[in-house]
RNA sequence: GGGCGAUUAGCUCAGCGGUAGAGCGCCUGCCUUACAAGCAGGAUGUCCCUGGUUCGAACCCUGGAUCGCCCA
């Protein structure tokens, strides 16, 4: 044996050891750093960048398990793979991260400048995504590190550049005042997406607006109205009822006096007003909320903005001027009381926006932004739907997808922030000029300088150029992620030639909105293909709660809290075990005060399993001659050794199967069921008993076996596992030590072993075997007490078979000696006093007179009867039915019938040995 | 309001037309020279309820209950 071998055989499986020493060795000799020209259909994920901000969480590691198994699978399958790493730059989150932090210091951002607030944030950022290297790293992730990539890298950023040109240029961006999502808390515009709706207690106030008639003469009549943001009434420039309404009806027309602004403002009829809400009458406050802009739009109202970007009210809001919006809700609601108009305040469980990252309630803002018109973009995609571009997996997300591109609105792309891609649009100022209004001209372009050439052309020399402060949206950058990480926008990049599109993108259903679909839009607009030919869809990892694991509510996991309990390969499998079901979420279990999760904890059983099945055959291996890994010859495998020959070409085929269709958590089941239960508990028993024998070339052919398919094993459950069937790999010295598992092939699959007629024996077989362990339990017998047994059947070819595993059935059994009649061969009176089964058609009796209790054995053959005789009656009601007969397929029925028969038997056999007994 | 998912052993979940499974936990016995991170046995279920389709339903279809998610 060599060192490596010895070392392995005296020592216990050390998870972590073994991990550290495969993660360097993948690493340094770039095993997963493929080039374009390599052979192999090229196969290429580019990984769900985690953003920089974070360290990773539980949701990380599952994804990057699944990913790195599909990837590790191809890999095998001798494909020329790609897995493309990388971290996004998470505008929004960085800047709240810095401004936390230049508080602390008594500082703002503006007084550092835009400059070297940039520069903190790299410095930030060149720590935490470090961080998160480190820890993909400690998965054991098969990616490119040499090729890793962070959207704000420089060639990233020409893509971008490059993207918002060319949009711009089909009339696909504009910039326009619109009623966007004011996060106060970060101080800039945010998506869509990123609100959350949250159920809070509020109120509903409901206060009067004195009426003025149409001819304008004050009437001491009032108009009531009902809402949830007072405060907002000083921007009203309406009140809005439904035409239809016969309580207002007379008073469209009429016009109302807004209190505090001494504002009159009509009212008006618009049919999307609900009778039945409040008072039936609205308020409407276009530049404050998104359903009033509407009407506002539709009626030609004034928007009015009584609110600074800080939430503070401003110079339109007169008196409450300065005032912080809540602040300023409760002196108004006071003031209307004092005036005698507020007339009722309604307890109220309502919806309110909230921004994702800041946390607090979203203001909807007018103001001006950039925006990408999606209409015709969406609808390039929904054109590819029908032609499965991209296909889900599992397929009903596809349904989200497509329903959320087809009520799509034009998406606001700037934020208010310094991290990140700054638009390239230009404003063009004349020199006397100095401040930009929706109204300043604009260039786009793609450098300061082309920009200027540009501005010349159009507005002559004198002029001076300012770059719009702004920057864009995180997600518009990583809507290009899938091509601009392989070399777009130049489409002659060896990388994009190769690996675009994409094979599938692996991500939670979560971000279907905020990333497939954007990236499939991009996509499609900029490189005319769908980037990735397969979604596969997985859930969220949920705590012990069932509560989705996230960083604000605090219940997040680390993963390497388990990988330094239990090891990577522990953590992977155990999660993809937990997956089998088609992209349901998983609950882990995890005790918060041990730090320990019982399934992890299983899947490292299984680890050191495997560990201690190699161990087994490098212990008893006799040799290290190659011998052992030549081709098997057929004519001297013993039934053991084709049985599990069968059963491995069985699972492989399975395996390969479900992996091609992404269902990971079933493979993952069956090669734990395979190598545990059949390979360790059966097998390896089978060997013991052929090792303790003299028969040398037996002995060599059951070596052979052994090594086969243990290796097989390693090989399939690599992709789940990579550190430690590396580890065991090389340990028994298949290959020379500098080829890796990881670039092996997958074993090939051999049709000729599958035997399912010797499978059903086998099973039987073990049935056998465990009803003989069990009379022994019954009987008393120690587990070193040796007995002999008699096994007695008409049913020549079972004797036949079990004639040929006599020494096998003595060592599973611990028996003395195993005999094997035909029920003629003896006389059964001399079994009368035995303890004995019965199992279908073969009887077993241990004879020992002296151990028996009759009690007891008639007890069993009691209990055996009973059930055998529940078994008959369901046989017999079935067969019975002439329906069944007639329309159940013939297998089914065929198969009953010979059920029946068998139960028959037994019964039979049964009833006479109770007879003998008496 | 619209949509999606879940409901199976004490717990976590598979199974999705042929009469119920796994892991953990629990009970019994074993330190059997690969493995006590183990071995051998064992117990445990109105498969949420309700109709229907079917020879046959945990599985398909009606309706409902409870929990969770997404969108408005």
């Amino acid at each position: 044996m060599t060192e490596l071998n010895d070392e392995l055989s005296l020592k216990n499986y050390s998870p972590l050891e073994v991990e550290k020493k495969w993660q360097r060795k993948w690493e340094s000799l770039k095993a997963f750093s493929p080039n374009p020209n390599d052979q192999g259909e090229p196969f290429c994920i580019v990984i769900p960048p985690p953003n920089v901000t974070g360290s990773l969480h539980m949701g990380h590691a599952f994804n990057t398990a699944l990913i790195d198994v599909v990837v590790r699978f191809q890999r095998l399958l001798g494909k020329n793979v790609l897995c493309l790493p990388g971290t996004d730059h998470a505008s929004i989150a960085v800047q709240t991260i810095l401004e936390k932090q230049l508080k602390s210091e008594g500082k703002k951002s503006e007084d550092i400048g835009r400059e070297e607030f940039l520069k903190r944030a790299w410095r930030w950022k060149e720590q935490s995504g470090g961080r998160i290297v480190s820890q993909l790293k400690r998965i054991g992730y098969s990616v490119d590190w040499s090729r890793e990539r962070f959207t704000l890298d420089q060639k990233l950023n020409e893509a971008v550049v490059e993207a918002f040109n060319i949009l711009y240029k089909n009339n696909l961006i504009y910039r326009g005042e619109y009623l966007v999502n004011w996060c106060p808390a970060s101080q800039s515009a945010v998506s869509d997406l990123e609100v959350e709706m949250q159920e809070v207690n509020g109120h509903l106030w409901h206060f009067k607006y004195p009426l003025i008639s149409k001819s304008a003469e004050k009437l001491d009549e009032y108009l009531e109205v009902a809402t949830t943001r007072p405060e907002t009434l000083l921007g009203d420039t309406a009140v809005a009822v439904n035409p239809e309404d016969n309580r207002y009806q007379k008073y469209i027309g009429f016009k109302v006096k807004v209190p505090f602004v001494d504002r009159e403002i009509p009212v008006i009829a618009d049919s999307h007003v609900d009778k039945d809400f409040g008072t039936g009458c609205v308020k409407v406050t276009p530049a404050h909320d998104p359903n009033d802009f509407a009407i506002g739009k539709r009626h030609n109202l004034k928007q009015i903005n009584v609110m600074n970007k800080d939430g503070t009210l401003n110079i339109n809001a007169g008196k409450f001027q300065n005032l912080d919006r809540y602040e300023a809700r409760k002196n108004i609601i006071k003031e209307l009381d004092n005036l005698g108009l507020l007339t009722k305040i309604e307890d109220y469980k309502h919806t309110v926006p909230f921004s994702d990252r800041g946390k607090v309630p979203i203001e909807p803002l007018l103001s001006t932004q950039w925006f990408l018109k999606m209409d015709n973009i969406s609808k390039g995609c929904l054109n590819e739907i029908d032609s499965k571009k991209p296909a889900f997996i599992p397929q009903r997300w596809e349904k989200v997808y497509k329903d959320w591109l087809e009520n799509i609105n034009d998406w606001c792309i700037s934020r208010q922030l310094w991290w990140g891609h700054q638009i390239p649009a230009w404003y063009v100022l004349d020199e006397s000029q100095d401040s930009i209004d929706q109204n300043t001209p604009y260039v786009v372009a793609r450098n300061e300088d082309d920009a200027l050439i540009q501005a010349n052309k159009q507005f002559g020399l004198n002029i001076r150029l300012v770059r719009d402060k702004d920057v864009l949206d995180t997600w518009f950058s990583s809507g290009l992620w899938p091509f601009s990480t392989l070399g777009w926008p130049n489409t002659n990049d060896p990388d994009f030639k190769t690996w675009y599109p994409n094979s599938v993108l692996v991500t939670g259903f979560d971000i279907i909105f905020f990333w497939v679909a954007r990236m499939t839009m991009m996509g499609n607009t900029f490189t005319n293909n769908i980037p990735f030919k397969d979604v596969y869809i997985h859930g969220l990892v949920r705590d012990e709660n069932n509560k989705k694991m996230s960083k604000s509510s605090d219940n997040g996991i680390d993963p390497i809290l388990l990988i330094d309990k239990y090891g990577s390969d522990a953590l992977r499998f155990a999660l993809i075990r937990e997956v089998a079901g088609a992209g349901q979420d998983i609950r882990l279990d995890f005790d918060r005060k041990k730090d320990t999760s019982s399934t992890v904890e299983a899947s490292r059983n299984f680890a050191n399993k495997l560990w201690n099945a190699t161990k087994f055959v490098l212990i008893n291996k006799t040799s290290n001659d190659n011998y052992l890994f030549t081709e098997i010859d057929e004519s001297s495998l013993e039934l053991c050794d084709k049985w599990i020959l069968s059963k491995l070409n069985q699972v492989n085929t399975k395996v390969a199967t479900l992996l091609k269709q992404y269902k990971l958590g079933e493979s993952a089941k069956l090669l734990y069921e395979f190598s545990w239960n059949d390979f360790c508990d059966w097998y390896v028993e089978f060997a013991k008993q052929r090792f303790n024998n003299k028969d040398t070339e037996n002995r060599q052919i059951s070596e052979k076996v052994l090594i086969k398919v243990l290796t097989d094993i390693l090989v399939m459950i690599h992709p789940f596992m990579p550190h430690i069937t590396e580890e065991l790999w090389h340990a028994l010295q298949i290959k020379p030590q500098e080829t890796l598992l990881s670039l092996e092939k997958w074993p090939t699959q051999e049709n000729k072993f599958i035997d399912t007629k010797l499978d059903k024996s086998f099973q039987e077989f073990f049935e056998i075997i465990r009803l003989i362990r069990n009379l022994r339990v019954e009987l008393g017998l120690k587990p070193s007490q040796k007995v002999p047994i008699y096994l007695i059947s008409d049913n020549v070819e079972l004797t036949n078979f079990l004639k040929r595993l006599v020494k096998d059935i003595q060592t599973l059994t611990k028996s003395s000696e195993v005999f094997i009649f035909e029920s003629k061969e003896i006389d059964k009176n001399d079994f009368a006093k035995s303890f004995s089964g019965i199992i279908s058609d073969l009887e077993v009796y241990l004879p020992f007179k002296d151990y028996v209790n009759l009690d007891s054995l008639r007890d069993r053959l009691n209990k055996d009867l009973q059930k055998v005789t529940q078994e008959l009656e369901n046989l017999n009601k079935r067969l019975s039915n002439k329906n069944f007969v007639d329309k159940a397929p013939k297998d089914i029925v065929d198969e009953s019938i010979f059920k029946l028969k068998e139960c028959t038997l037994q019964i039979e056999k049964i009833n006479k040995k109770l007879n003998l007994l008496d």
